[in-house]
RNA sequence: GGAGAGGUGGCCGAGCGGUUAAUGGCAACAGACUGUAAAUCUGUCGACGCAAGUCUACGGAGGUUCGAAUCCUCCCCUCUCCA
């Protein structure tokens, strides 16, 4: 089936909403023109099996390809993952067993498939071709590349102005991710606008091996919940699949007021207009940001547990935070008869002990603070001997409750 | 192979023989305020102990000293310049 050229315009136009590199739109106009159905690839690590709102930026872009007809190709670097993507503090990674790489394959698809459609995604290893290169193909890998070229990689760059540490495998990574392109026949790749390097190597590979070239799209990196630096893992700043539908609702509120435009542009379906209206109106204070977030964090829950359950959080949330109320599952902690002298323990420990805080030192501070309660009551008193003979509520902070008894 | 610089708390970064559990910043946590787990301001920020205090900590292992993150020896790691 072909396509008219107005058609692929605007799906052209389609694919570009929200992207931030557009390379190869020559090319894919082509293929499309030609009703191509296309490979869309899309490459991850396998050691971090947590995926988060960032990845559902790039995700959502995938989706948009499958509701097209297109192919994802959904690659798990379980070989490249042995080195690991490079970045900033980089260290040498244990290399994943085999066990290890199935079971976060398999986490990563159970996150993914919350977004994508399984039918229309192909799933591969690189491992496949990558165990078997040998040095020869290595070394013909290795000449397309110069020291130079792998310095303009911002990453690269950094460290090397700064004096810190570039293994020499890590110039391989980017070829060894731009050789999956040249094995898969990708027509096109996706990745965070981090990857933009990568992606690119992999373009310029199949082109030396004589290949058609993809066409490369990047997205915006998220900020994450602290609003300055990209969400990821390792920072804590994110927002992940499996959070529950508390911590989702939660950490939305938390996110900075004025990211709220960025967060509806690159999670929701909004049109430009649409975006437009509603940053003009949380300007005017037609709209408070309050509201925009929580919509927000209400479309989120949604979108990982269905409706009901995002207006339980959002209750859940205003009962708590907005007119102090206590929370609706708090767990209860029993606290073993030989830790007690007399069926009595001081507050402090007993908060320790509860694991609502990781010290006694700290349970005492927080008391000195202030943040702390006893079934409703601010304790001020670090040493106060609590009877658990009856069931006790403690909290700290906002965030932190317990029920706890002696058992 | 040679010469030099450096490795400090979750991160960045001072200190360079003793009032140093270690200045400062960031992050984190709590309090106040708020229609938010936004913003802002304030406070806390090694563990144990009711406390006096004790223990653990400045790349690793030894050593010198009444006393070491600070000096010495060896080892490991990173960077720079030279070959």
């Amino acid at each position: 089936m072909r396509s008219d050229h107005m058609d692929v315009k605007h799906k052209i136009e389609l694919l570009k909403r929200g992207a931030v590199d557009f390379v190869g739109e020559e090319e894919l106009h082509e293929k499309l023109a030609a009703g191509k159905k296309l490979k869309v690839k899309f490459g991850a690590d396998p050691s971090a099996p947590d995926l988060h709102l960032g990845h559902l930026v790039v995700l959502r872009k995938l989706k948009a390809f499958q509701d097209m007809g297109h192919e994802i190709v959904f690659l798990i670097g379980d070989f490249t993952g042995m080195i690991g993507d490079p970045s900033g503090k980089s260290e040498t990674r244990k290399p994943l067993t085999r066990e290890t790489v199935e079971l976060n394959a398999r986490t990563y698809q159970d996150q993914i498939f919350k977004v994508l459609d399984p039918k229309k995604t192909k799933v591969v290893y690189n491992s496949k071709w990558l165990s078997k290169m040998d040095l020869v193909s290595v070394m013909k890998l290795m000449s397309q590349y110069s020291v130079a070229r792998m310095l303009e990689r911002a990453d690269f760059k950094e460290r090397f102005k700064s004096n810190k540490e570039i293994s020499i495998i890590e110039f391989l990574y980017p070829l060894m991710q731009g050789y999956d392109s040249v094995e898969l026949e990708s027509d096109v790749e996706l990745g965070g606008h981090d990857q933009i390097f990568n992606l690119l190597v992999g373009r310029e590979l199949q082109k030396s091996y004589g290949k058609a070239q993809q066409t490369v799209i990047t997205m915006p990196l998220l900020e994450g919940t602290d609003g300055k630096l990209k969400m990821s893992k390792s920072y804590g700043n994110y927002i992940g699949f499996t959070d529950t539908p508390k911590d989702i609702y939660g950490k939305t509120m938390s996110i900075p007021d004025d990211l709220m435009v960025k967060y509806y542009t690159l999670l929701t379906d909004l049109s430009d207009k649409e975006l437009k209206v509603m940053e003009k109106a949380i300007k005017s204070g037609e709209l408070h940001p309050k509201k925009a977030k929580s919509d927000l964090a209400k479309i989120l829950v949604s979108l990982f547990y269905g409706s009901d359950a995002a207006d339980k959080a959002e209750n859940e949330f205003d009962a708590v935070f907005k007119d102090n109320k206590l929370p609706q599952d708090i767990p209860l902690v029993k606290v073993s008869k030989n830790h007690l002298s007399d069926g009595k323990m001081s507050v402090s420990k007993l908060i320790h002990i509860s694991g609502l805080l990781d010290s006694v030192g700290e349970a005492k501070r927080m008391i000195k603070g202030g943040g702390v309660k006893m079934d409703g009551k601010k304790i001020t008193d670090e040493n106060l001997l609590v009877d658990l003979g009856s069931e006790k509520l403690l909290s700290v902070g906002k965030r932190k409750y317990a029920r706890v008894i002696c058992g």
